[in-house]
DNA sequence: GTCTCGTGCTGAAAGGTTTTAGCACTGGCG
DNA sequence: CGCCAGTGCTAAAACCTTTCAGCACGAGAC
């Protein structure tokens, strides 16, 4: 059907609340246009039971109705333009064909908003609805969401962060289905992650197998952010991804700059003092697209040249990694293949409880150079 | 309440559902400990009708029941932790405390995702959930996700689009109130747009009050998405204020360069085939950020700098205008003000048909020097 | 003493669906 | 003829809320 047929036939308003609707002036006659057709409707058109339409209508095995009267209720719901109530049916069923995603900031913010686009994907195939909250990392705020979806009886319940960490949720409900996404917590079983070490040791290796074992830089070290859950669960796993290629190689970096937060002008400071301390760099692991960004404004100040003089490779793939000249050699980030997992795995009938890694694919473009 | 009181007591299913959720055990005996209370719990309780509990709970004015029973219904309420069901209220009122929010990749994509932001904020104030859908730029992918939202009754529905144009959306039930934010449809008369021309004066005269108005470049004239609201209701308006502040100060570009998708590599380009045509440039409107940032390659890579040699003014303020070094003045599109604006209309009570322009602050950084 | 009115409360219906239990009929078998 | 099984279909309950209509009772008016 579609929904552009619908249109309020009148303004009238019982019992306080707007209930006119009805089939546009249309080829069928004898049909009541003043409310949206019920299952009755249909019933009665037909000349059978609610019970029969019922049945066809969501052709339950077993119900054995004469080839006559499928296709009677078929025509009349048709002819009706009849679309179930879903209050009644969640009323009477107890779900609601509907999850909620609640997250800190995922969807407010830029970042990880592919996130979105894979969860809204699998539900979407799946004719299931999705309810949004952003709690803004106020405990409060996540009280009050998932009060919210509770009450109105999602089926199940997608937690999300910004930054792969350790939440603090409530416990839920036991029936209630659920699945974190770039998080963990303890009450929630089924978590899906980025495999950061496995791309700590590709981007490693990527630059080593360039040639520039001798004169590697890391740009972002965080001995805070990898020991604490709170900030991250991942990170700590990206080094050891990158300090698993160093020591298979042997090799040692002849600076390693050490800062929390990842922005451009850190990177932009730390790679100036890199420069400064004139240790003889030829690459950089940056830790991320935003601190490559300001690493490569202190090499152009230097009158370096990426990739000529340096080589850079880093993590995320931000918009920014493809907006750089040249392009930026760097890790991707599969929020969108996160969210698709996770919205798979909770509408997946049997549990899958565990971590679920998601493979961060290395987007190789033009910031390394391979040496001699 | 709190939500995490409930836990499900016991695995036992019934009607093929599980019903089985309770409080914790805690100070309260004689509870039913196997499903979610209802009104009538509740009324048994206090030892009163489900009516009297109704009443109360919603505090009906002109209910007259003593100050005892209130206090009874209260206390029962509380102790039962009693949450009204969702479903069963939207059976009975025919309203639901949510919204719909369908646009073709806002929050899916990271441009626009701080309009959600402002719509969330609303939404959460007034205890509405949001209801998301992404339609892609798909007609069936609209027809189904607003056959999905009318079909749970949704209280409202806000339209958002990626860029401001004109949407061809099915008529609507006349009842649903209905709103488009960054976009127009002749179906839905309250809009909210970003006040384009407004920005566009307030751009130029940035630019020619410092001095420029002998060395003014435009880059990113677009005459196709000008002309047809489908691509642009408003980029014809931001030129509008351009030009009004052009012609006010009788003002004539050196250069004005042609390129309808605004990318960094057409900045570059356009840029490039500027310098190279030898226009005695000194200040670039650049039509969005991302072509500003490839200006400024294209300048960094001819030696000129940003603003000793040559000032850059533009639209949006993307995360990338903060970037940059310098960072850079921009006309900010505020859609988190737009979302807010937007929730807020759809949930005023009266109706507020038209056009509503919110403004484009100008973010005043770095990129503009002034003239001797 | 009857009527009216106000107070405090309740029964029952309605909203639309799903599902259980079972009715009425036919045909075949013993 | 009686019984059973199968076929085609339906009545009614249940899900939980809101709300209309109205009951019972006591006080005050006439």
């Amino acid at each position: 059907m579609s929904v552009s047929r619908w249109v309020r036939v009148t303004t009238g308003v019982a019992n306080g609340r707007p209930t006119a609707y009805g089939l546009l002036s249309g080829p069928h006659e004898g049909v009541d246009v003043t409310k949206r057709p019920t299952l009755a409707d249909v019933a009665a058109r037909a000349g059978l039971s609610k019970t029969a339409v019922s049945l066809v209508l969501n052709d339950r095995p077993g119900s054995r109705l004469s080839a006559d009267a499928v296709a009677r209720i078929h025509e009349a719901a048709r002819e009706l333009n009849y679309r179930p109530n879903a209050a009644a049916r969640s009323l009477r069923l107890g779900r609601t064909g509907t999850v909620g995603f609640i997250s800190d900031e995922v969807t407010i913010t830029r970042f990880a908003s592919a996130m979105i686009r894979g969860l809204l994907d699998i539900a979407d195939e799946q004719e299931t609805g999705v309810l949004i909250a952003e709690t803004g990392n106020h405990p409060k705020q996540l009280a009050k969401a998932l009060e919210f979806m509770v009450d109105r009886q999602v089926d199940g319940l997608v937690f999300g962060a910004l930054t792969a960490r350790l939440l603090e949720l409530p416990t839920l409900p036991e029936s209630m289905r659920a699945v974190t996404v770039n998080c963990v917590s303890p009450t929630v079983p089924t978590a899906v992650l980025p495999s950061e070490e496995q791309a700590g040791y590709a981007v490693t290796r990527q630059l080593l197998d360039a040639g520039h074992g001798a004169g590697l830089a890391i740009i972002g070290n965080a001995p805070v952010a990898q020991s604490d859950p709170h900030i991250s669960v991942t990170i700590d796993r990206r080094f050891n991804g990158i300090h698993r290629a160093l020591l298979e190689a042997g090799v040692t970096p002849v600076a390693v700059e050490e800062f929390e937060i990842w922005e451009p002008w850190h990177g932009y400071d730390a790679t100036k003092r890199v420069l400064e301390s004139g240790a003889p760099v030829t690459g950089l692991i940056c830790l991320n697209d935003r601190v490559a960004f300001g690493a490569q404004q202190a090499l152009t100040e230097r009158g370096l040249r990426v990739p000529d003089d340096v080589s850079i490779a880093s993590f995320d793939d931000d918009e920014i990694a493809s907006y750089m000249r040249p392009a930026l050699t760097t890790a991707r980030l599969p929020y969108e293949e996160m969210g698709r997992q996770a919205m798979e795995l909770l509408l997946r009938p049997e549990d899958s409880p565990g971590e679920h890694l998601v493979e961060m694919p290395l987007q190789v473009r033009e910031s390394i150079r391979p040496l001699g």
